[in-house]
DNA sequence: AGCCTTTCGCTACGGGTCGTAGCGTAAGGG
DNA sequence: CCCTTACGCTACGACCCGTAGCGAAAGGCT
């Protein structure tokens, strides 16, 4: 999952776009998000540290904005899910992962800042849940078909309500724990993660009972 | 509930702040917010529209993230919990609260810009805290010791365990409706308060069983 | 009333960032 | 080898920031 600048009509004449550019300058924003958080950075400041002009991040991004997405969008990759045995230990592995990740300070910076300019900005969100949301969402429905392959969670019935069903507990999750890490700003221990995942096991079956 | 501007040692003598202009300030910022959002709103636009020079604006706020707080907190105000008779009506009724609040345009683009700032301002943290993280969390004190009054929860045992779960239960619902008004950008109906709520009722059991 | 202190509106300013234009050069592809 | 595009560089106007300095205004205090 490497993550693309701006989409180009491909063209098939001409000098090709350097790859390596690309990268130095996804890492430079990252370098500087960590120095200087989201606010503070520049696009100056960060073709400087890429060894690049300025010119050349416009040719690839409209904006900041999109340029941090692509910069940040790559540390998601980390996320896994692999099989601990059940549900509950599934819940809390991926959720401290999650919560490191956050932890990070690039990240920290940078993520809420694009939510929230994406709420005026209809492309910027949908980079960002292209190439961020949806590569998490998948972990939820990874999670759910291994736990009704163990036998934890019923069978599918009716399709529209587990959609549903994986939409919110997509949302409880990732909302908790940006909400526990950013703005209650504490930190997302083993204790506090033992509790959600008591409380999203111990509630999906009154969630199923719904229909 | 009046935001405060920036506190001043309270001197006895010369001309007093107006304070036709504090609430004209924060009014114009509120309309900046909506008609251009967080990223483009300027100190010289608000100034201009509140018919108040810029460095009467740089008196009262240190910076543009105070006072978009400032301005914003005051919206929190009418978030109220009316006693419905049951803890899920309840939950229903806040969450509903919160996601209206969430769908105006000028808490929607302030929100989030300001938290993202504040994980590299620790005074700003203190400041959306204070104005508006505490006024909700009372909520979630509210509703659980209506519900042990009730007889839905059972009374408190050991204390620490309570104030934990408080804590999850604050971070739980508010991370949940966050993520799904801002980042899932889908829309808080009462399909979805329904299973959010189904959800928090039938896992309370089991975190309470935690100990 | 009269003084004192602070705020107010106004103007101006240096410093910084943005995003773009224009140029000559470099680097692949047909 | 030519054509097309990317690249580095410089320069630029536009905008916003945050502050300084001024004279005027508005209350408190005696």
């Amino acid at each position: 999952m490497c993550s693309r600048p701006t989409p180009r009509p491909a063209p098939r004449t001409g000098r090709p776009r350097s790859a390596e550019a690309d990268e130095a300058i996804l890492e430079a924003t990252r370098e500087v998000l960590v120095e200087l958080g989201w606010s503070k950075l520049t696009m100056g400041d960060v073709a400087g540290r890429a060894g690049v002009a300025k010119t050349t991040l416009y040719r690839r991004w409209a904006n900041k904005n999109e340029l941090v997405v692509d910069a940040v969008a790559v540390l998601f990759d980390e996320l896994e899910l692999p099989d601990l045995g059940s549900l509950q230990a599934d819940i809390e592995h991926v959720v401290l992962q999650f919560a490191a990740l956050l932890e990070r300070p690039e990240t920290k910076t940078a993520l809420m800042a694009v939510v929230a300019e994406s709420t005026r900005d209809v492309p910027l969100r949908e980079r960002i849940r292209a190439s961020i949301v949806e590569r998490q969402k998948r972990l939820v429905l990874d999670g759910r078909r291994r736990a009704q392959e163990r036998g934890e969670l019923p069978a599918d019935r009716d399709p529209v309500s587990v959609d549903a069903t994986d939409d919110l507990i997509f949302d409880v999750v990732a909302g908790a724990v940006v909400h526990r890490a950013l703005v209650s700003a504490e930190p997302v221990d083993t204790a506090w993660v033992n509790r959600l995942s008591a409380l999203l096991v111990g509630g999906l079956g009154a969630v199923a009972a719904l229909g």
